[in-house]
DNA sequence: TCTCCACAGGAAACGGAGGGGT
DNA sequence: ACCCCTCCGTTTCCTGTGGAGA
């Protein structure tokens, strides 16, 4: 990279979703109460809390974690795990990351073992003699927790238990849903114990500023953001529920605008512009995360919406080869669970009737 | 308020894919 | 080359529950 400079940005990747930046305003205070647990934990193993992260989408819970796990690699014989539960689900899936993770990292020139025709015991008990060889600790983040419910929450039992092998090991979790554990097992609820809560409330509309204006120093030009708009993004971005990742997302579209209409300032019509686009951009990501199957049902739900029964008749008339009844309300349930649809108890027999979130154009642009 | 019935949702069983052992 | 294994998406089965009509 050398001569061109962009008349816009500066460095454009402080804007990326998977930027992690050297300063997290605002969360302090967070970051603090989970370092010292950790750092606790790794001082004496034999008294460790498991963490539990609360709090509305964008409010810097996954940013955190990443952030205290750079350090960790760096300062510490911690041996920190990633895992974004959206994507991986399963008890088995959760132990091969793990394990995957353990091999890269721990064992390079070893010869990473299968996840096809292994026993998950198997495989949990290789992990389980690994890691007592190793003497390494591990802190396992499990981001977006929820989505191993119900069916890989096994898991959570099993990594816990790995204390009573002696094993140190430090959960975080991390979810938008307080409540998440509710319903879940009682013995797998104890096994968590003892657990540290750490709350993260939406930014106020002051912090929402300073987080802007930094971002905008790093990532732009000097001048080329307007301070109007500065203040009107940060008011929408509040009033959107708090969430650093839409502002994050109208900067860069709005930098793209400036730069398109070759004025090279950031105005607050550029804002505007940018986040009518963006306004579905989170909900496009979510979409287009989806399986095609997925894909297929929600593009088919009507825009008044439709009681789940017809929608059953509808989907099989459209897919005579598609998933039965059964699997079609798992993927329902699937898809209220990402906000995408909503379903309202109100029918015969309690039937659910079906709303979509999102505009139904969305589908088609994809 | 009671009864009936359609429906939701938990549990368990099934089967295909993709791996290992011999 | 063959048979075996496990996982996980899917189906099947079944029970408890909510709404509608008497």
């Amino acid at each position: 990279m050398y001569s061109y400079e962009d008349p816009v940005f500066r460095q454009k990747e402080v804007l990326f979703p998977d930027y992690i930046p050297d300063h997290l305003p605002h969360r302090e205070k967070e970051i603090k109460a989970i370092s010292s647990i950790i750092n606790s934990a790794l001082k004496n193993p034999e008294s460790i809390s498991n963490i539990f992260i609360f709090g509305p989408p964008g409010t810097g819970k996954t940013a955190s974690v990443k952030f205290i796990f750079r350090k960790l690699e760096e300062e510490t014989a911690a041996f920190p795990v990633y895992i974004n539960c959206f994507r991986i689900n399963t008890r088995m899936g959760v132990v091969y990351a793990v394990i995957f993770e353990f091999f890269r990292k721990v064992r390079p020139t070893r010869r990473i073992p299968s996840r096809r025709g292994v026993a998950y015991d198997e495989l949990f008990d290789l992990l389980v003699s690994e890691l007592k060889k190793s003497r390494v600790f591990p802190v396992i983040c499990l981001d977006e927790v929820d989505h191993l419910l119900p069916r890989g929450s096994e898991v959570l039992y099993d990594l816990s238990r790995l204390r009573e092998e002696s094993i140190p090991v430090q959960l975080i979790m991390i979810t938008n849903d307080q409540f998440v554990f509710m319903n879940v097992d009682p013995r797998i609820k104890s096994s968590l114990r003892p657990v540290e809560e750490i709350p993260y409330r939406a930014y106020t509309i002051d912090e929402m500023k300073e987080i802007i204006r930094i971002r905008v120093e790093f990532a732009f030009q000097k001048g080329v953001v307007d301070e109007e708009a500065v203040e009107y993004l940060a008011e929408v971005a509040c009033e959107m529920g708090g969430d650093v990742r839409i502002a994050r997302e109208t900067l860069l579209r709005a930098g793209e605008l400036a730069r398109q209409d070759g004025k090279f300032r950031v105005t607050v019509e550029h804002i505007k512009q940018a986040l009518s686009e963006s306004q579905f951009a989170k909900a496009k990501s979510i979409v287009e995360q989806l399986s095609s199957k997925e894909r297929k049902i929600i593009s088919l739900i009507p825009e008044n919406g439709i009681f789940y029964p017809e929608f059953y008749e509808l989907y099989r008339r459209v897919y005579p080869s598609g998933v039965r009844d059964r699997m079609l309300r798992y993927y329902l349930e699937r898809l209220a669970k990402y906000g995408l649809i909503t379903m309202e108890r109100r029918g015969i027999g309690g039937s659910y009737f079906i709303r979509l979130n999102v505009p139904r154009r969305i589908f088609t642009q994809l």
